[in-house]
DNA sequence: TTGACAAAGCTAATATTATTAGTTAAAATA
DNA sequence: TATTTTAACTAATAATATTAGCTTTGTCAA
């Protein structure tokens, strides 16, 4: 297949993503990925774009993982134990890779996406989420904004533990637990009131 | 008071904030904040201990603002109506700021924090939290896990909107308004249960 | 089997960045 | 006025990303 190595794109992004996750995000350089490789800075070239490409492949890695994830937390679920089995597995998910959810967020705000692929992974878990929404009873602009309520929360809450954002490491789970709970009670109320 | 021109540290750091907050994080370099000042780069080490040390001040500063903002809004109110003008007092101030908002995760990220300064500020914001939670009927244990609630939320939501994480920029203020919303009303119910 | 080709490695060189060392000039102060 | 401190400067170095061009090696068709 390909001289000298048996490196691919998919391997190089992969040992980048376990960089990050192991170390952070600042840890990241052609230089350090080259060296994990065993390989020279410039040869990275040969499967991604410079650091600009790698952190796309790296966004769009992310995307996909993070929508297989999804998926499978929703299977044979409904109701409010779907939007709580959602939220259960995307926390995991970020505490699991925390250098790889993180690296969404900047590239996304550097550039204005237009990236076709992390476009289609994103909208996977759009769908996913707009089908366990169905499933509690909230569809169409109701659903569109328990989503975005759902995303910030978790979004929010396990970035702000995976930066050590809260003082004191206890009692984590059952803060997220009992916010999982809120939002859940907070939902059926919105659901009567309209 | 100095000779050849009139910085400071705080000029420099301001200037710094308001690079950030105008081009974004990565806007930000010691080449480009000499030349936003007119002097030659080594020349900032004499005011702030490098860009490490230039990320710490930028932290603290944020801090402070927080502090600042969130002692403003809390001011004169009680109950939920204190607890939603917390909120979107929040996320103003991260929309208004938001390079010198995202400047502290980063470096919190890296450093096990311990910054003696940023930490006095934090536990202002912490303290007027908890004296809105105490208003609003909750204290001890329930009011942090209600505050850490209040903060992912808030975070969450305001980060994901400066980071174009959400599709369409439509109806965000809506979107958030119910979520605030929601908050209050799953706040009310856990308080009932216990 | 062999020779052309493409893929993927390499070295060398360059630009940008942060940083340090040592110098100089200007302001404050005694 | 002389001294001292401060904050600017120039020069040099290390780390980074990147580009250009060369070399090696595996693949594949003649």
């Amino acid at each position: 297949m390909s001289p000298r190595s048996n490196l691919s794109k998919q391997t190089v992004v992969q040992a980048a993503a376990d960089l990050i996750n192991a170390e952070g995000l600042e840890a990241l350089s052609l230089g350090r990925l080259a060296k994990e490789l065993d390989i020279r800075t410039p040869s990275l070239y040969n499967h991604v774009d410079g650091l600009p490409g790698l952190m796309r492949e790296l966004s769009v890695l992310n995307a996909h993982n993070l929508a297989e994830c999804i998926s499978e937390a929703a299977i044979g679920q409904s109701g409010p134990e779907a939007v709580k089995a959602l939220m259960q597995a995307i926390r995991a998910y970020i505490k699991e890779y925390p250098g790889l959810y993180l690296s969404t967020l900047r590239a996304s705000g550097t550039q204005p996406e237009a990236d076709p692929q992390l476009e289609q992974e994103e909208a996977r878990s759009v769908k996913v989420g707009m089908a366990v929404m169905a499933s509690f009873g909230l569809e169409g602009d109701e659903a569109v904004h328990a989503l975005r309520g759902l995303r910030s929360l978790v979004h929010g809450f396990a970035t702000l533990e995976i930066s050590g954002g809260f003082g004191i490491p206890l009692d984590l789970d059952k803060s997220f637990s009992r916010l999982v709970d809120l939002f859940i009670v907070g939902l059926e109320a919105q659901k009567l009131n309209g």
